[in-house]
DNA sequence: CCTCGTAATATGAGTGCATCATAATACCTA
DNA sequence: TAGGTATTATGATGCACTCATATTACGAGG
């Protein structure tokens, strides 16, 4: 609704009356990038939809998205599912976070993190420290041959502030193993040098142990 | 077509004789079952294709997911994307993870989250361990004055593993303070006692030190 | 001033995937 | 063989589109 009116407004007002056709034109590019905009930050609007927040026909809107190559709302929506699903299950069954290339159970493995804006912090820029944690912490996991793993004790340091659109690729060796204890060592660097370091010590509970059971704490 | 014929197979087989309607019964049941399974690792499926994957009519298909209450794969899809989305927004906009309560800057804080499903490990029901890491690291970084914090160093501990529900109370506190660096201890406590122990080491950057330039490196 | 072209709208036919209501048929078993 | 459940079919309807083809509005250029 609101929009429909500062469009509209833009549409119709008679000031700023660009010269020849330009100011048309003008008009309509305007629109196509709003409704680029919203499209982005809502693909599950309708055409129609679109149409009353743009204040114009059902008909100019699907000539629009004709124009600027942007599929139906049903499309959108498969492919925003589709790309999580995928994503989520390649990987593992989305409890991994970053894309696990080669790795040998209970030995070594390797994970690459490609960040993205979504992981920054606003005012900085920089990717929030969990991500590079929970990318590490997920390999280590992925290491250890087992059901059930749980994270007991970390010693980490961030070594380098990482920004969206680094590639982070995380290397993970098992160092040590005594009973179910298994402490892994990890080290993330993007294509400038080291970025992280961690130290984890997990544990696995075969089924029988319980998690609730678990006397030494230690979480997922 | 496997998938059919197995079921079909099932479904014709004349051994196992099953007495009264409860061998038909049985079958249906059993199809039901396939097809909960079907659609969950899958749920873009159309009924046309559940049903030839099933090897019965698109109306037998249509029948069972009325009985079963499962929504049509449009509607499937958009619960998935919509699903995703909403998290990809969550963690995006909620700079701090958990929500602030008592800040005292530079000083002390509390933090309270509410653990959902949507953290949790599949396999154990735990909530994963950045959550909890993210939550401290959030209040630990809310307590410092300064509009550009970075974490450095961490050192923490998993005392329990923590299910999904619980409301986890997260305790920081600035414990030195040298120049620009801050250390803080935070500690959480879940209903059921403590759950996590971590020290911080974060720094804040003026500004004019640029991000970029910062030579002991750290993680937003 | 009127005509021409572009942008915006409209109309109508057709598609895919569904719902809902109401038959018709198959098949088991009592 | 009759009855009942499970399955399949038919037809009407809906939504959100596509695609092709008008029709209307309007701002210049001749």
């Amino acid at each position: 609704m609101q929009g429909a009116s500062r469009l509209k407004e833009e549409l119709t007002n008679p000031s700023n009356p660009q010269r020849s056709t330009s100011g048309v034109k003008r008009s309509r590019e305007l629109r196509h990038a709003l409704l680029q905009r919203k499209i982005q930050d809502n693909p599950f609007l309708t055409d129609s939809e679109i149409a009353s927040i743009l204040g114009v026909s059902i008909h100019t809107v699907r000539l629009d998205r004709l124009a600027l190559g942007i599929p139906d709302s049903r499309e959108r929506t498969r492919m925003v599912a589709e790309k999580v699903f995928s994503t989520v299950r390649s990987i593992r069954s989305e409890e991994v976070v970053g894309e696990l290339v080669d790795v040998v159970l209970g030995k070594s493995g390797v994970s690459i993190l490609e960040t993205t804006q979504d992981m920054t912090l606003e005012r900085t820029g920089v990717v929030r420290g969990h991500y590079i944690f929970a990318q590490a912490d997920s390999l280590a996991m992925a290491l250890v041959d087992s059901d059930v793993v749980l994270t007991g004790l970390a010693n980490i340091k961030f070594k380098r502030p990482v920004k969206a659109g680094e590639k982070l690729i995380c290397k993970a060796e098992v160092i040590r193993k005594k009973g179910n204890k298994y402490v892994v060592l990890a080290t993330t660097r993007s294509t400038s040098g080291q970025v992280f370091r961690g130290k984890f010590v997990l544990a696995s509970l075969e089924d029988s142990a319980g998690v609730g059971s678990a006397k030494e704490g230690f979480s997922g």
